[in-house]
DNA sequence: GCGCATATTTCGCTATACGAACTATTAGAC
DNA sequence: GTCTAATAGTTCGTATAGCGAAATATGCGC
């Protein structure tokens, strides 16, 4: 496997580079940053709308957006806070809990499927792998500097 | 590695399940379908619209925006089949070959980088999981039907 | 030539993402 | 206390995206 080789096994895929935020659109009707929105509801109790902006790496009017879309579709529920009014927190709803472990449903459907392609031992090789690549990655990322939070707007051609 | 740890790890990363397209964009300021428009360009010599807009699975209406931006960014060029000329044919520019080019090194790069993290066995290892996983996924969609050219809007809620 | 099929574009609509300006609240200076 | 600056969020305007339906243009069969 060679550069030509991945090349070209990424045209081959093309669907699928192109395609993985439509997986969780078909099946969840929610976007990528709502689900991420969602997410982060569930990890963070009551999360606010900053850490939540921070968490997705996107600017406060677009989360206010997200949020905005998920509460009208019932899956989060805003509360302002009482020590500090101006802070807004975020939290799942029934429904969104609900939605959320659809998700999970769906990723362990998709592990096994995984899973029943390889042999137990080579299954163990591979997230080995994987966790080995992220973290290397991830290193490789931190050291290079305390990133500025990239900004997310690309440059346009002229 | 269960189920929670999988979700788990997937809450970490939420920003690279966010991003895949980001990466594109910032380095390249094109969107997802622009690249795969410009790799099904290079791939097929003077591709016509519909066999582009099959390509990427979406409808001509969007496959011609795509192109139509493409166009004024000067990554692609239009023509008009001579034999039939309902038939518009697309191709790659100096500047889109050029970007293209730009595409694989920072692809190169990428898989220089995982290389550097694994050693020469792992990595061969890991190649082989991926090519395994990916043919086995590939069969398992083929066999569940004619998949009729998934539609892509998502159902909205209520 | 007529009518139907094919290839593509145009149009109108709905979402999305985001910067800038604005609002509300808190904290600090005096 | 009250004035000011900082903080947390929202609103507004704008640009871009994706897409269905209608429109346009061309080719084909007879």
């Amino acid at each position: 496997m060679d550069y030509n080789d991945l090349y070209q096994f990424m045209l081959d895929n093309i669907q699928k580079i192109v395609m993985p935020e439509e997986l969780i659109k078909i099946e969840l009707s929610v976007s990528r940053f709502e689900l991420a929105a969602l997410m982060l509801a569930e990890r963070h109790d009551n999360i606010t709308m900053s850490a939540l902006a921070q968490g997705m790496s996107v600017p406060m009017s677009t989360a206010t957006g997200v949020v905005d879309r998920l509460v009208r579709k019932k899956l989060l529920k805003r509360d302002r806070s009482e020590e500090d009014r101006r802070i807004v927190t975020v939290a799942l709803t029934e429904e969104g809990s609900e939605l959320l472990e659809k998700v999970k449903k769906h990723l362990r459907l998709f592990f096994d499927r995984v899973k029943s392609l390889l042999t137990e031992e080579e299954f163990e090789t591979g997230i080995n792998l994987i966790r080995k690549i992220a973290l290397g990655l991830r290193q490789d990322q931190t050291v290079s500097g305390d990133r500025p939070v990239l900004s997310r707007r690309a440059i346009k051609i002229e």
